[in-house]
DNA sequence: CGCGTTATTGACCACATGGCTAATAACACT
DNA sequence: AGTGTTATTAGCCATGTGGTCAATAACGCG
């Protein structure tokens, strides 16, 4: 195997590790068989633990950023973009997915080094949501009054829904997914049940 | 000390080192030394290293539904009661109080044991908010067309403030709350402004 | 083919952890 | 004071961890 894809797939083993056992858990040699090599290999390939993880989770969020960039980048008109931002997080969007990245909020209170990344992809994120909103506004398509209050307010119940699905509780996902859509259908100042029409 | 004063003290400082640490990170040690007890005794209080942790987490919920509770209980009119539930953090502790429960929501997700509790805790916030909101509707203190959505609102908004303010990211803090106040003000059916009176 | 480089293995080390237990200190109660 | 119970300590053990390194296999290239 190549290198590149031998390091690939040892990226591959640790996501998946961290989103089953959680960051503090992930061992080298865990990660190592499922990757199908021996732990000394990942001295090789990383420096020690600490990059591996730092590696892992690096990766995760460029290929979320990368995602919202494709988004950003097609020819789908500000309404249609932000169904699509808002529906990745929405039902069936992954429970394991979203398992990695409590686990990395929770890691960012911990260690300085993720918190930067963490703020990276925070605001990777806002800019996205932001500039679909303006460009928006711009076209007609909505009418904004406060485009940064309402990028937040959308990023915001999409945490929380993904938070509030796992962690379980009374409401009902779908009734989450429909006061998202109220609010920002109001907030951007477009008609009620425009989003819900996909 | 007597031996449930003991008992509450390693239970305190498991949860500063959880909140500190991660409960993965947590050792017997850390907390015995915290405690100001050595590893050994530990044993006689708790069977094992999981039974702490659960004890733990369960200390911090029970507390957390009596906070919750003392808002029902008290004489204040639901307008105030909600104002204590949207201030920054809510009535629940501040950052570290909710780098704790990060921590819970991620171990959530990997241990079936804790998911119980943490729903618990999600519902009594639910609940309580979602009665404060019906009781000031039938006061005519709010107009809220959408109470159980409107719940679910606050609580995301709430949780997600929490999570923003401490994965960093460009929204200032300020800016977080002003939102929070606006969305909730329209969905009550209050003037703008009746909740940034304090 | 031969040779230098890189990838990969397996074994080893020092260390921290959770669990356990015998010995001791503190205590409660008569 | 005496005694049985409980609280507390110190130390041991098996296990798993991250890190390291020499030996070897695979590879690229002249």
């Amino acid at each position: 195997m190549q290198p590149d894809q031998r390091r690939a797939a040892i990226l591959d083993a640790a996501v998946e590790e961290v989103a089953e056992r959680g960051f503090a858990r992930t061992t080298s040699r865990h990660v190592a068989a499922r990757a199908g090599v021996t732990h000394g290999l990942l001295h090789h390939y990383f420096p020690d633990h600490q990059s591996l993880l730092a590696a892992a989770f690096e990766k995760m969020a460029l290929e979320e950023i990368d995602e919202v960039n494709e988004i950003l980048a097609s020819d789908l008109d500000p309404l249609a973009q932000l169904r699509e931002i808002t529906e990745p997080y929405g039902p069936g969007g992954g429970a394991e997915a979203y398992r990695f990245w409590f686990e990395a909020w929770a890691e960012a209170g911990h260690s300085v080094t993720m918190r930067a990344t963490s703020e990276r992809l925070s605001d990777a994120w806002y800019e996205l949501v932001l500039g679909v909103i303006e460009r928006g506004n711009a076209a007609g398509v909505f009418r904004c009054e406060h485009p940064g209050e309402t990028a937040w307010m959308v990023i915001a119940l999409s945490d929380a829904y993904a938070l509030h699905a796992q962690t379980g509780g009374g409401v009902p996902a779908t009734e989450m997914v429909r006061v998202t859509w109220r609010l920002t259908e109001r907030e951007l100042g477009i008609a009620p049940g425009t989003l819900a029409r996909s």
